[in-house]
DNA sequence: GCCAACGTTGGC
DNA sequence: GCCAACGTTGGC
C-alpha cells in the first residue's frame, strides 16, 4: 500500500465537501498535470491512502484521510466542453487526462498546517515542502505519513 | 493582490 | 531542440 497527498481548494472543494457526497466518495477530476496524471493513471491502486490537503486558503495543510476506492480512469470532464476543465484537443480515443475515486476516511480534529509541518526536521525533506512544488498529487514517503499521523492524534 | 516558481506552447 | 512568452499554482 502505498501514501499519497492530494491538494483542493476548499472554497472549490474541501474534505467537508467530500464527507457529505453520497457514500462519502467522490472522483478527483480536474488535474490537468502530466506528472500528476501519470501517478493517478499508473501508479495509485485501491486502498492507497491519501492525506487531503488545503490549499489556496487562509491556512494551508492538512485536514484529513481518504482512500483510494477506484483506480485510474479518464476524466471525462476533458471532453465535456461545458465543464470548466474540457481539454479540446481530448476525445474518447485520446482521452489524457486521467482520475481516480476517493473516499472519506476521516477528518483530523485540527490541521496539520503547512506552517506546523515546516518546524519538524524529519519532514524537510517532504515533496511538498520542496522549494516551488506545485504538483496536486504526490507521493508521501511512509516515514512523514506516520509522523504526521502522530502529530493528528 | 503580488509574485516566484514552474509547466506548456509555439516560433524558429 | 532551444527558448521566450505566457498561463497557472499557491503561499504570503
Amino acid at each position: 500500500m502505498k501514501y499519497w497527498l492530494m491538494k483542493s481548494e476548499p472554497d472549490v472543494f474541501g474534505i467537508d465537501d467530500l464527507a457529505k457526497r453520497p457514500k462519502k466518495t467522490e472522483h478527483w477530476d480536474g488535474v490537468r498535470n502530466y506528472q500528476a496524471r501519470n501517478m493517478m493513471r499508473d501508479e495509485m491502486k485501491k486502498g492507497d491512502q491519501v492525506f487531503f490537503y488545503h490549499s489556496n486558503c487562509k491556512e494551508p495543510g492538512i485536514v484529513g484521510i481518504a482512500e483510494v476506492i477506484k483506480e485510474g480512469y479518464p476524466d471525462y470532464t476533458a471532453q465535456d466542453p461545458e465543464s470548466k476543465y474540457h481539454d479540446p484537443k481530448c476525445n474518447a480515443d485520446n482521452p489524457r487526462w486521467y482520475m481516480v475515486d476517493v473516499r472519506f476516511v476521516r477528518k483530523f480534529a485540527q490541521t496539520i498546517t503547512l506552517h506546523d509541518m515546516k518546524n519538524y526536521k524529519i519532514l524537510a525533506d517532504m515533496r511538498l515542502l520542496a522549494k516551488g512544488n506545485r504538483l496536486s498529487v504526490m507521493p508521501v514517503e511512509k516515514k512523514h505519513w506516520d509522523f504526521i499521523l502522530k502529530l493528528a492524534n
